[in-house]
Formats: structure tokens, sequence, C-alpha cells
DNA sequence: TTAGAAATTGCATTCGCAGTCACCTCCAAC
DNA sequence: GTTGGAGGTGACTGCGAATGCAATTTCTAA
């Protein structure tokens, strides 16, 4: 009764034993295990189970027969019979952006201290999306941090199936959800009372894509202050949150003024860097001494020489740690109501900038 | 027979119908789906099996009653028996690295174009490695790609477990292994040829971390390829990969000979940045009028305005494609004996260092 | 029309482990 | 010596799907 694999019953030996291909050595099983450790299967069972009663004298007998067999419980196995995979899903548009990558890495750490592996969906397209949740769904995993967009069907989706689901810098408008986000609002509205507190009057803003919440965020907070303090008509160009977006973005501003801005707002660090090179390299610009040049994110390269960025940075280990323990609440406990957590960035002063 | 759990034995009703727990509702399983379209549960999974002898009545009726039910397959039960879980592990030692991010995109593009989920580990030290190796044996991968270092003894695990692994960027010297790496040696000692023919005789290297056998294979070739052309004592700075190894390089090297080398050859494109950064604004020096800079990988902001490097590039994506193709291949046939890939870098001839 | 081949379908079993329940041992308290 | 726990242990079942095999249906060809 012990390993069935190991021992098979007689009549069935000469079809067992064929192919036994080198290399191949079927795992260990608990069965082995109990088999070598003259126990039950049960009892290999508990000795790998944090809390459960065995007595010393069992558990040494286990472990060694255990050590000597190699084995490792299975935990596809265990999740089939505990509904718990210990598994999360972290969905992510696109990892060349070079905020992402901090996130993830940040994700997975916390992640990994708790115990629980990451699934990793990066989305070639956001039309892959679809057939990404049909690979979550198949995994079950116990939970999901979304760094990409999805639709309040797809949110429903996951209602419907029990699923926990926590955004990352994203949410929905039109429906409460669990959501983990830097608010920039208010650190828009300072940098840009401090750029017009240093004299900047001709502003120009390079956008973020239609479907990032904290970019239209940080863009529709910084025209509104401005258009408080009496600064009208700022044009807004979209951009892709690349480098070269920042480029073209201000030769299109510069375009539409008739000349360079003096400040120009883009909406993360990637565009600010794309612009300030543009400035100096393509347009002979000093910065900031002719152009001052914001960003947001805080990214590493911000930080470069070339560039010392005036930039909101945002709390991503924070915000991560957040992310995760907010995700592994609901994962205890289904029933908890969505919840937003709002942190607020950093300003970190640069040099691309003047604030006074 | 059909839906155990939805259709338990009349005498346990009490016990099953307690707790509903709202929003848990128990996910459909094959047999829910079978009871629904009047069917064997045999006949529902091989109405998901591609290349299954199914009728496309019974695929029709199974089909519609999967939709009604919202039923998606059990990866985890369908892993347990087939013993397969289409899941890969990625071993990556530190995402912030700037060169990996675009790896692991990469190979998980690669590995979602053949239906293989990416499980995906970082680490925080490299001592984490063990404990990381022992999560990658529960959860039964099918196998591992490790753009981290590993012993030969933790690689004498992967043999004894049957499971399949490639190194990316790394090898061992002691044992053959299955390695995709682009051979730098080539790249390395044109660029050190070109440097010279320009005119550079003093040299200084900032080298990549101990462990990383491409970094030590790109100072090797450059070292030689010196001393062929009559340029010795050449002074190599330990790095660690990061900007501010790039910094403290030059300085450190510039401390060394008295003087700011004519030129420098950095393990890889962050350092190289950092050393152009630490030129231009710690030391003043025009880049590459007074001093050439070069690079290894190609990263994305190797290419920025600010830095235009000359670098050896990285087929990235070439390489991450032989790379999953290469676990496959070993999934199927774990008899396949190792095998090294080994790529080319491209010259990018940037502006950071006079080659002629 | 019908034997025989080919295509479908269902039954029963299996994957490896966790949890339930019954049982057993040992010891303190009475 | 009996009783009542508490602490251990093992037999057994089932998580959800895949699959060999046998039973059945459908199709093909004579």
């Amino acid at each position: 009764m012990a390993s069935r694999r190991n021992q098979p019953p007689p009549d069935a030996l000469s079809a067992q034993d064929s192919t036994p291909l080198p290399g191949a050595a079927p795992r260990a099983t608990s069965y082995d295990v109990a088999l070598k450790a003259g126990v039950s299967q049960s009892a290999v069972s508990r000795c790998f189970k944090p809390g459960a009663s065995v007595s010393t004298r069992m558990r040494e007998r286990v472990m060694r027969a255990a050590r000597e067999l190699g084995y490792t419980p299975n935990a596809i196995a265990r999740s089939l019979i505990t509904r718990r995979s210990n598994l999360i899903a972290i969905i992510i548009s696109n990892l060349t952006n070079l905020y992402y990558p901090e996130v993830l890495s940040e994700l997975t750490a916390q992640a990994g201290a708790r115990g629980i592996r990451v699934l990793l969906f990066t989305l070639p397209t956001e039309s892959e999306i679809d057939h990404v949740l049909e690979q979550v769904w198949q995994y079950r995993v116990d939970g999901v941090v979304s760094a990409a967009r999805l639709s309040s069907e797809q949110v429903a989706s996951f209602e419907k199936r029990g699923v926990p689901l926590i955004f990352y810098n994203r949410y929905l408008k039109d429906k409460p959800v669990n959501a983990v986000f830097c608010d920039q609002s208010d650190g828009a509205r300072i940098m840009v009372q401090r750029l017009y507190g240093a004299g900047h009057r001709k502003f120009g803003i390079i956008a973020g894509p239609r479907d990032s919440v904290v970019g239209q965020e940080r863009v529709k907070a910084s025209t509104e202050r401005l258009a408080e303090l009496g600064v009208t008509d700022v044009p807004v160009i979209p951009g892709a949150y690349d480098y070269d977006s920042g480029v073209n973005g201000l030769h299109e501003l510069t375009r539409r003024l008739h000349r360079p801005p003096q400040a120009v707002i883009c909406a993360n660090d990637v565009m600010a860097i794309g612009c300030m090179d543009a400035a100096r390299y393509d347009l002979g610009l000093l910065v900031p001494k002719r152009i001052s040049i914001v960003g947001f994110d805080g990214v590493g390269p911000s930080a470069w020489s070339s560039y010392r960025l005036t930039t909101l940075r945002q709390p991503v280990h924070r915000m991560a740690e957040s992310a995760i323990s907010m995700l592994m609440d609901r994962v205890q406990n289904p029933n908890l109501s969505p919840e937003r957590r709002v942190f607020s960035g950093a300003l970190i002063e640069g040099t691309s900038a003047r604030l006074r």
C-alpha cells in the first residue's frame, strides 16, 4: 500500500519496468519516504507541515529518509488539495519602461519574503490581456497585482471568480477597486507653483499615454494649477512614456509656441530625459538656464550627473509592500471591501529646473 | 457520480451547505461541465485537449456548458497527472541592472509564445540561491533559465532531479552545461584595436564583478589584445556593474595613472555611462576628445544623446529565443547533451570614443 | 445488406498530498 | 486500579483532470 509506483502489483511488473529512461529517475513522493522511514504517508505529510503534531523521533526518522531520497514536497499536488497555490500573478504591460523593473523587483521581493511565488505576465500588446487572463485563471493563482490596464468587464471577471486583484498605479473610475497608487497631484501643483514662482511663464507639457491614470493626473493637476496662476493655453503633447516621446515632444512644443518653452513638465522621467537631451543637443539650450524641465517617478537614470532631474519620486518600496500585503489580506479574507491606498511622491530637487 | 461536490449524498447535506461564503462560489470543475452537458468527465477533458478525438456535436455541447459555467481547466490538476507544469523558472540576480529587464522581457515573451508560463525568482543576495532552488523544486517546473551564478553542486542537483537548465550569459568552467551567451572576446579585441589605431596609449579598465563570466571575458580579451599591441601595465579597477562603479572607477584610474587615462574600457554600459559623467562633470574632460570610453551590452540609455556610447551590443532577442528553444528541446528530450550557443556582439559606433 | 474498420465515448484509475476520523499510547488525577 | 485527557499515528478519501482500455456508434466498402 505504500509506494504504489515503486511497488507495482506482480502482475503489472512487465509493463512497469519498460523504458527506465536514463536520467529520468522518478521524483520521490511522500509514499516513498514513508516506506523508507517505515511510517505512514500521513506522517510524512505532517512532518512537512509547520505546527503539526509530530513526535521528535518521528520527525527525525522522516527527515532522514526524505534527505536520503532527495524528497521535496510537490507544491502542485499540495495546491490541488489545499486550494491555495501560493502563487500570485503580476501583470505588467512592458518591462522596457525603466520604471516597471523596479516595481517588479520590489513586488517579487515582498512576495518572496512571504513565501509567495510570482507568475509573471507581460503584455506584448494591450489586446493580449484577455489571453493572459485566461492563463491566470488556469493556474488558480491566489491573487493578482496588475500594473496594466483592465476594463471593468475584466475586473468583474475577477470578482466572479473570487480572485483578489490589486491595481498598481491604476484604477477604475466607474467602479471601486483595490489599488495602490501614488497621488502626484499635490506634488505636481507644488512643482508648478515653484516653477511659476521662479519666473517661468511659457509652459509646455508632454503627457503620458491616455490609459495611464497617474499620467493623466499629473497633467491635469499641472494644467489646473497653471490656470489658477493665470497661465492658460498651455500646449499638451501626447507621449508614450519613452525617450523619443520626450525628444519629439520638445520639438513639437517649440513648433507650437514658435519658440522653446521656458518650462516643460513631462509626465515621466524618461520623457524628461529625452526632453533634456533634445534641448541641449538639438536646440542648443542650456538647462536649466534657458529651459527648465521636470519629470515624475524618480527612476535611476534621473539621478545621473548628466541629468540631475528635478522630479517627484514615488515611494516604490513602500508601495510594493503595501500592494502585496493588501493582496494577501484579500487572499485571507475575500470579503474585505475595496480599498485605495494613496501615497505621495517626494520632490527631488535636481538641477534640471530653476525653482527659485 | 458526476459532480461530487455539487451533488453530495443526502446524509451529508447539512454539513455541506454551511458557510457558502458570499463571493466564494466554488469554481466549476470538469465534472460540473459534464453533468450540465450530459456527458462524461473524460469527454470534457478531451474537448480541452487539442488534437483529441471528439465529434463536433460533442464539442459544441461541452463548450456551451463550459461557457455557461465559466469553466476553465485547472492547470494545477492537469500538471499533477501529466507531470508537466508548463512552467519554467527564470532566475535573475537583480533586476536593477538595466540589462536584465530587457532579457527578462524577451524571455517571457518567448515563453509565452510557446504556451509556457514563467515563474520569476530574483535574488536579494547571492546566498539566497539555495532557498530559491528549494522553491524551484517544489513547483516542479519543466525547466530553468538562470542568469544568476550557480555552483557546480547546484548544477549537479539539477541533473539529479532531471530538470533541464540553461545558463544565460554564464557558464561553468569545470563542467559542461547548457548555455547561451555572447562571446565578446572578438568584439573586445576589435574595440581595443580600433582605440589603439586611433592613437590611444594610456588605457584603463573598469571590470565587472568577479562572478560574471562575460565580464571577465571582456576584460581578459581586452588586456590580452593590449598586451599584444605592446600596451602593458593597464590598471584594472573592479566594479559592480552599476553607475557608481563607473564614476569611482574613473577616479581610481586617474589616481593610479596620476592623470586621466586616454581610453577606458568598461565591462558594461552603465559603468561606461558613469564613467562618462565622471569625466565630464567631475574631471571636466571632453568626451571623446580628451578621453575615449567604451562599454558593453547596448542597453537603452547608451543610445541617448547625452552618451551615444560606443559599445558592443548583445543580440538579446535572438539569445532569448535561443535560450527558450534550447530549454524546451531539453524538456522534450532530457538526454540531449550539454550545448553552448555562442553569439557575437555588434559594434555600435557612438561618439563616446575616437576610433579613427 | 453487412462485415469490418474507424471514430467516438464512457469507465475506472491515477497523479501526490492533506485533512478527517478513529484508534492507540502514555501519564496524571482520583 | 480506573478514568480522562493529551499527544501521536495510520487508514482512507478526494482535490480536478488525463488516459488506457473497452464498449459503442458511425462509416466504409464489398
